[in-house]
DNA sequence: ACTATCGGAGAGTAGCACTATCTACATGAC
DNA sequence: GTCATGTAGATAGTGCTACTCTCCGATAGT
């Protein structure tokens, strides 16, 4: 197929997929003329992929060139794959600040209690311990309960990501997965998390809905 | 206390204060001269959740000025102020393409097995929706014990959610809980499941660690 | 032969979160 | 009083990013 079919399927205007090219996001295709390419069904996936780390991963094109870069090498351990993964991750768009001491060693505090494993610099660490700065600056210090149910949470969800893995078939789509399923899984969660919080305000609202007090 | 000091207090540049003042975020302060203005303990709060629901959260400047007149607001009903976290959350940087109905009915049905009463507006369904079509998009689709897990995670940190609002005061610290929380629960969870995943690869590698097949 | 499309490349655009600069005025140490 | 320093407010500019436009000669399909 050819670059309009490419970007009908994969439903990307023709100009971003040219873009994507120029970028390096896409391999290139078989060249069947002087100026003629052929695509394959590799490339509509490509795109796609491109489009979910872009646009709902909320990745920079720089990070998800270095994502699909990973994705491209044949013998790359996976370890050092899925460290490109968390580390596009921590490139976000918005340049962020360096939080709090304490608010890093209540996190890792939190993740030594439930016996976890973790390196001091695994940027998780930082990221959450920003959030909590932020929860910090209204006033609300979360009890360990509160930090605990998230714990307990995340602990879920990486041990259905790490059995998804399993039931992958090759060791590149091992690497697809824990690649895209890294990047992926966040925004899945949020969505869900929205749905929960309506059915937990609406079995048990969290107090009399009544009118609030003059500030 | 002055501009400078708000500034140095809240560790932001006073450009940026001032900036948030042109935008409308910050409301102003109590003028002591034609030009001279006094600022309180409670602008220092404010410009620190700026910050916060900005760069931790991933708001927008228009989102954020929408969460935080919502809190300005004294006598709104919490199910509208929450509505408007909801909502900031949903008007994201980049342009977001629709989900397909397929992946919107799945998220449905899952929310459906686990008895959860939500509207078929809840943005979250298309936010996760999205998400699921990254997952098929490399041909992973994953199984319901996979969406089962992010689903019993979400659930988890709902309540934990809810509970924390119940320790709070006043009607109006209640309110400020729930939008922030709504927007920085996100990140704190992200940054845990990253933490968790280290601890996951550590005691139960995926699968071997040696090299991929070549593509 | 003719028209639509293609590949490729450079320049341009829109939006966003600031940042710089300017003016007129106010403050506070000396 | 005076004078360096800071302040309020406004306008214009910056840097970045993810596209999008426009052009060209070459090619495909009919």
């Amino acid at each position: 197929m050819r670059i309009s079919e490419l970007s009908k399927r994969a439903n990307v205007p023709l100009t971003a997929v040219k873009y994507y090219q120029r970028e390096g996001l896409l391999p290139e295709g078989m060249r069947s003329a002087p100026n003629q390419v052929d695509y394959g069904d590799a490339h509509v996936q490509r795109v796609r992929l491109i489009r979910a780390l872009l646009q709902t991963g909320g990745l920079s094109i720089a990070a998800t060139k270095a994502v699909v870069a990973a994705l491209d090498v044949p013998g790359a351990p996976l370890a050092e794959t899925f460290e490109v993964a968390q580390h596009a991750m921590s490139t976000p768009r918005t340049t962020e600040s360096t939080p709090s001491e304490e608010s890093r060693d209540r996190i890792v505090a939190i993740t030594r209690s439930h016996g976890w494993h973790i390196s001091v610099e695994n940027p998780g660490i930082s990221a959450a311990a920003r959030a909590l700065d932020g929860l910090l600056a209204i006033r609300f210090d979360p009890p360990d309960s509160y930090l605990g149910a998230y714990a307990d949470a995340a602990a879920t969800v990486a041990a259905a990501d790490l059995r998804a893995l399993d039931d992958r078939g090759t060791l590149d789509e091992v690497a697809e997965l824990m690649v895209v399923g890294t990047v992926l899984g966040d925004p899945l969660f949020a969505g869900l998390r929205r749905l929960a919080h309506e059915d937990a305000t609406h079995t048990r609202p969290p107090t009399s809905d009544t009118n609030r007090a003059q500030s």
